[in-house]
DNA sequence: TTTGACAGACCGACCGGTCTGTCTGTCACC
DNA sequence: GGTGACAGACAGACCGGTCGGTCTGTCAAA
């Protein structure tokens, strides 16, 4: 793997133990076996380093999270395969996420500090919200949710557990909350079936 | 307000902001106008103010989300009003929590970094899962629950999604997600009656 | 001989923490 | 009541170390 890639991979490590501002880039070199002069040759700044790793991880958060959901016809059976996708493939990469979702770790140290990184983290996790909810609003179109359902609150909702669920998972990877988590959003979903 | 109070007061502020490992004693400091002598003449390290504004912002937490459940007789009940106090009463509050909720924000940066910090926070999360269990059960054996109902697995959700919405309303305060994902919160809980 | 990849010395700014000095309020003692 | 000894509260200079970033030097490939 040639040098820009082995910082991105492992900044992209470090990142989600660490997360950004307290990543140094000195921590940077010492796990690439670099130096300064290998890092700037690749990267313009420290902000630039964010923005690659940032495209990085969305790229496998979607390799991650959607794969064989295009096999899946039933709105809702997307959402589910989505919900195990997260559980079995997702949080679970330690390889490439060993300290849980780097958004989520982005996110929380960046909202009101360095709002402009920010942004980009909140425009993923508004796709994702959006997503939910159209799939939800096809699945009412299909007669698969019931009339009363309120597709924006369960997408909020569904939404608000994966993010929980993200944090969690970060602190304590052994509990079993995961799995139980995850089933019981599952299960939810199954009460809104007419 | 003599002055250790205000230092404590100030970086619950500051930390629920930026977190506990970017805010400087500087930072602190200025906002409350005193010097390293002050500081330092209160407590014995940074380390040390971490767990006094801990501890200050439990009992914060406890005063906005626990008032009137003990006039509450319902299990359920008691797990509704909770909800709403979250979302009205802690969330919301600006003076003391004007990033958000500062035991996701230290939760989510020193987990990797400093488990012996992270770990006063967990117990307190690891408290609030059980005493959702807790009233779950209670709400079981009155028969305010369905008897197929996964107490352990509901409370896990109900918990990852107090998490999410803390995340998500940190991100963005005006989105109306926060009242969206809480209804939807309630409304479940009304699906698992008999 | 030129060029690009990388190494590492170096820069000013800032970190948490220490230490000395100053200022003020409160005593005992005359 | 006056006065000198003392203690605690606070100010700010200072310390070694680390931060992100710059710049020069080296060396192999073309």
């Amino acid at each position: 793997m040639d040098l820009k890639k082995r910082i991105i991979h492992e900044s992209l490590r470090l990142f989600s133990l660490k997360g950004f501002l307290s990543t140094s880039i000195t921590d940077i070199l010492k796990v690439a076996s670099t130096s300064k002069g290998g890092f700037y040759n690749h990267f313009a700044s420290k902000e630039d380093l964010f923005f690659q790793v940032l495209d990085e991880a969305s790229k496998i958060w979607r390799e991650r999270n959607l794969l064989g959901l295009d096999e899946i016809a039933s709105p809702l059976g997307k959402i589910r395969r989505l919900l195990e996708n997260f559980r079995d493939r997702y949080l679970t990469d330690t390889e490439n996420f060993p300290g849980g979702c780097i958004f989520v770790t982005f996110s929380v140290e960046l909202a009101d500090q360095r709002p402009h990184l920010a942004k980009k983290v909140n425009a993923g996790f508004v796709g994702l919200k959006v997503m939910l909810k159209r799939l939800l609003d096809e699945g009412k179109e299909l007669g698969e949710l019931r009339d009363d359902v309120s597709t924006s609150a369960v997408a909020e909702m569904l939404f608000a557990g994966m993010v929980g669920v993200s944090v969690i998972y970060g602190i304590d990877e052994s509990s079993g909350g995961l799995d139980r988590s995850v089933n019981a959003m599952i299960d939810y979903l199954e009460t809104l079936k007419p």
